[in-house]
DNA sequence: AAATGCGACAACCGCATTATC
DNA sequence: CGATAATGCGGTTGTCGCATT
């Protein structure tokens, strides 16, 4: 049973607005208001326009105040920083940017940012179009054939998105000071994530970012210490929470050692996002806000947070790449838990969490945070 | 000059949430 | 308190125009 049209779809104009409807809804809202229902507003004026459709347009581009293309690098910096933190929630997002509307920094990022930041094109909708049809009928056909493929869908792309961007972000790291992420010892180098200083530390927005429910339904797993790693990671950033529990997805009895991020807690800690103990971790999982001050110590570079490496990023790369031949720095490489594979984590990331086998009993056991 | 590829943006669709009865 | 309607939201698609072949 599907849910009932909200408009008698044979009857309703789509399609671009004309500037006679532009017209006639602005004059009407401008003078009366919405009236509190978008439904019968079409009907009051004589538009033949689902009322959905109207909320829209107004929203997006009827209403007062509305700013259009040419974001500015203060703005830019703002998106990428709350997409970091708190993923696709375009909306909360768009708060922040007075006189810009969800829509606008959805397209902007899907269109510019995106790609600015991940250096990556992505494929276009007529090459994914021509793509096999049958890949997405194998990977989600059939039970525990397509284990790893069913994850791997099961993590949003905001999510490996987002990672992607700790990674890369890492990589200048590494790349600019010298950094590695070769072996400590014996075991598999863990990824190094850039700090978690939390968003930020040097400007202010017009009001404090909330964790969303995105955050709070990270706390999902069972064992202490990954209970411990979810709480503080909700606070810190649900992007790398996400990325932890992708971990441990992949490799939950990895996960617990050493090699791990999640288990690792002296390398989180010296990281600067990672409370001494469960109850602090605790603490820090209850506070509300995310504030620098929360998350402050131990960062790699004090006093300099997520804003500023956003802002390399996006402006100064050609200045790294200089430094460093001229190239802009490649991500580092990860292996597989299972000690598999060493790939690199830019382009081959999807790669390697659909490739790394790692059973079938964790699955049903790890709950996405992210509620996508 | 025509065909094709691609980016940008507007709009739609369907699910989730909230409000109302 | 449950059912239904309205609204909000994010993902996706359609379309247009420019660039390239």
């Amino acid at each position: 049973m599907g849910r009932a049209p909200c408009c008698d779809k044979a009857s309703v104009k789509k399609g671009p607005w004309s500037p006679e409807e532009d017209a006639k809804l602005k004059a009407y809202i401008e003078e009366n208001g919405t009236g509190g229902n978008w439904i019968a507003l079409p009907q009051k004026i004589g538009l033949k326009r689902c009322g959905k459709s109207c909320r829209l347009r107004w929203l997006n581009y009827l209403r007062p105040n509305i700013k259009h293309g040419d974001f500015t690098e203060e703005e830019e910096h703002i998106i990428c920083s709350l997409y970091i933190s708190i993923g696709s929630r375009w909306s909360i997002i768009a708060a922040q940017l007075p006189g810009r509307t969800d829509n606008d920094i959805k397209n902007y990022w899907n269109t510019k940012l995106k790609k600015k930041l991940l250096g990556k094109r992505a494929p276009s909708r007529r090459a994914r179009a021509n793509q096999d049809p049958c890949g997405g009928l194998a990977a989600t056909a059939g039970g525990g054939g397509g284990t790893a493929a069913a994850a791997h869908q099961a993590l949003s792309s905001s999510a490996l998105e987002r990672i992607q961007l700790h990674m890369r972000l890492q990589g200048l790291y590494n790349n600019a000071f010298g950094c590695t992420t070769t072996s400590n010892g014996g075991g598999v180098a863990p990824p190094q994530w850039p700090k978690l200083e939390a968003l930020l530390p040097n400007r202010s927005l017009p009001a404090p970012v909330q964790p969303t429910d995105a955050v709070a339904t990270a706390v999902t797993v069972q064992h202490p210490n990954h209970l411990v790693v979810a709480q503080t990671l909700a606070a810190a950033s649900a992007a790398t929470s996400e990325a932890f529990q992708v971990a441990e997805h992949l490799d939950p009895a990895a996960a617990t050692g050493a090699n791990y991020m999640p288990g690792c807690l002296d390398q989180r800690s010296k990281l600067g996002f990672c409370p001494s103990s469960a109850g602090e971790a605790a603490g820090v999982a209850a506070s509300v806000e995310m504030t620098s001050s929360s998350m402050a110590g131990g960062g790699f570079v004090a006093g300099y947070g997520l804003h500023d490496e956003l802002y390399d990023f996006l402006y100064k790369c050609e200045s790294v790449g200089v430094a460093h031949g001229g190239i802009i720095p490649s991500l580092p490489e990860l292996q597989c838990p299972d000690g598999s594979a060493i790939i690199g984590a830019d382009e081959k990331f999807s790669t390697w969490t659909s490739s790394c086998d790692y059973g079938s009993g964790g699955a049903g056991d790890y709950v996405l945070g992210y509620d996508q």
